[in-house]
DNA sequence: AAACTGGATGAATCACCAC
DNA sequence: AGTGGTGATTCATCCAGTT
């Protein structure tokens, strides 16, 4: 692209704008072929009946605006190809999206991508390092998102800055599964009421990565699904235009007050962006798992004390059962126990702490990193 | 389920055996709602192009079996629709369904489950600790997999072994993103020429968390795409019955010598943590009944309400009567209240919950059993 | 001042049995 | 099948207020 095509586009495209309305119709006002790159965060469809408390009573905040309401999947379904067919007109032929969902609808987004001609390059997964707990015990934690990226046609030559993600990474390629945390405390835009400003609003960490991994500066980026407008400050702050199409009056104010105080290039900010690591948890029941320990093999103490494995990780000895750590402080009639170097299991005749495979684990999980 | 039931399911139910031939065929075969948990593995629909070589230029030995190859999406529906139906068929009201892919194919089958009246309970993550780069430094690394849970229907009362899953994991809640090592070393079944005997063999460990965490101890588990038979090996260990289906002769020879090796953990290693749901109702009148709480006696919150107990075992407090929930409740305001845990009575000056004495008879009734 | 404590909160498809 | 009663259930983080 040269510096005359951009001064073209840069004369008839509404850039560093909120366009007020329904997504499809200001996509449709649109050129063709246009935009760089898109980053859509679409209603979820999240079909929530009844209301739900925490085990302390409280209750639990959910979306149930009225955007996010549809009558059913076929309903929601052409909603989707409505707008990923505009979405695509709009884009470059080397241009990208970037979609993120959850489970409620993410597979009729990723299903409407490939039916309409994009090809899907990574889906990746947004792992959440501080999830809202499954307070009533009867599912797993949802604690991901999912993103799917993909170009206009397959063969595009699509952005993607390879080494500044590396280099973002600690030198190490960038994976498909992203740990950042949700988007709380300051970061979270409030009400003058002091209620939070839009209930879903995404973290400038999660845009940091996808427009430094796979947009270039004077890029135009179109989020269609503006919101309170992470996009359009994140895009801003890396010198990227940006187009956001918004349709509630309240999110496009948040958003236009929001942007306006950005700063291009402000490498402060952006360093908040890094989660925090720790030294990696293993639970003992990963042990069993992997094989490394078999249900009903027996442990061992230095102090002659004697318990077995069970399936899912929890210890069974006389009278008692629970976790290592529970296990070997009865046994030994104490407050507590650190089961990781009480316990042993015994190979080839020799007592070895069953810490030694938790370091086993911690070793791998180093080298996935 | 009477025992007498699962000896006729026993007598008619092909358990344990591999059917050789296509699995739409063969689950047509199965009567309607008999299995209990179905776990599978389809193709991938990975649509490689050329050959993949590595930076040194050895070739990658990637995916590019016949059994994987489909001729466009809609074909490849066809067959993902036509075998979720005869597999939601012959899953009984109460059972589940896991199914694993990768981008390539999970968002069609998500939709389809969907479409079909599955009902999703969680996608859940695998995220890989060991995954092949990515040779090319053009995308992400391709660093996990996605598994689909879902119920037959809404509403259904699946199998959650959600306090296993939480011992598993040291006490803290299992998460929807599992971080575990791909299939290798010793673990992947090799030819006598010593190559990949399959080019998808999932981990055990993988299979334990699912069987673990979804089903119970004689449970039915089938696999329509059974590959060298990680869910029957897995199954057989954790004391389930299985089905497999697979169409490859080679396949099943490797999945029947796999199978005949392994040994089933013995009964107490099996044995995992219980739920408190699972344990019997005492009715608080019983306490009152017993003498263990006199009526007339004052009961306590920490909230620093109070009630007196009546002969009936029912409370009665300012303005409110009823039961221990009832009266709890209405004096916090509260939707909901476990009388059990919020209620206490005073001895020796402490303040003692009254669900020391539901434990007392409990453990009585336990003895006398 | 630094450390501690209590409260609040986040895209959530969040019982089950007896009558 | 619908209704009503019992009673089971949470993790990481941030902020405000207190020690």
């Amino acid at each position: 692209m040269t510096k005359m095509d951009r001064m073209q586009g840069a004369q008839t495209l509404p850039l560093n704008t909120i366009l007020a309305g329904d997504c499809i119709e200001q996509m449709a006002a649109l050129p063709d072929a246009c935009v760089d790159l898109i980053f859509a965060d679409p209603p979820y469809n999240l079909q929530l009946k009844g209301e739900l408390h925490r085990p302390d009573n409280s209750r639990v905040d959910a979306v149930d605006d009225d955007w996010d309401r549809f009558a059913s999947f076929e309903t929601y379904d052409q909603f989707t190809r409505a707008w990923l067919t505009e979405a695509r007109r709009i884009l470059k032929p080397d241009g990208a999206i970037w979609v993120i969902g959850s489970y409620h609808n993410v597979f009729r987004m990723g299903a409407a991508l490939q039916d309409l001609g994009y090809w899907i390059l990574n889906d990746v997964v947004w792992r959440k390092s501080n999830p809202m707990p499954n307070f009533r015990g009867k599912r797993f934690t949802n604690a991901h998102e999912t993103l799917i990226w993909a170009s206009k046609s397959e063969g595009a030559r699509y952005t993607f800055n390879y080494e500044a993600l590396k280099a973002m990474n600690e030198g190490i390629q960038m994976r498909s599964d992203w740990v950042l945390p949700i988007c709380t405390g300051g970061e979270r835009l409030k009400t003058d009421s002091g209620e939070k400003a839009h209930p879903t609003q995404k973290p400038v960490s999660l845009l940091h990565r996808v427009l430094v991994g796979c947009s270039k500066p004077g890029d135009v980026i179109l989020d269609p699904f503006f919101g309170t407008g992470t996009t359009g400050a994140v895009a801003k702050a890396l010198g990227r235009d940006w187009i956001g199409i918004e349709r509630d009056p309240g999110y496009r104010e948040v958003a236009e007050a929001r942007i306006g105080k950005v700063r291009k290039f402000d490498k402060a900010a952006l360093e908040v962006t890094r989660a925090k690591r720790a030294e990696p948890r293993v639970p003992f029941g990963t042990l069993v798992e992997r094989g490394m320990l078999q249900p009903g093999e027996t442990l061992v103490s230095a102090t002659g004390k004697s318990a077995r494995v069970r399936a899912d990780g929890t210890l069974i000895g006389l009278d008692v059962s629970g976790s290592i750590h529970q296990v070997g402080a009865a046994l030994e009639g104490a407050p507590s126990c650190n089961g990781w170097t009480y316990w042993h299991f015994v190979k080839d005749g020799q007592r070895v702490p069953i810490d030694v495979l938790r370091q086993q684990i911690r070793a791998e999980m180093h080298a996935a990193r």
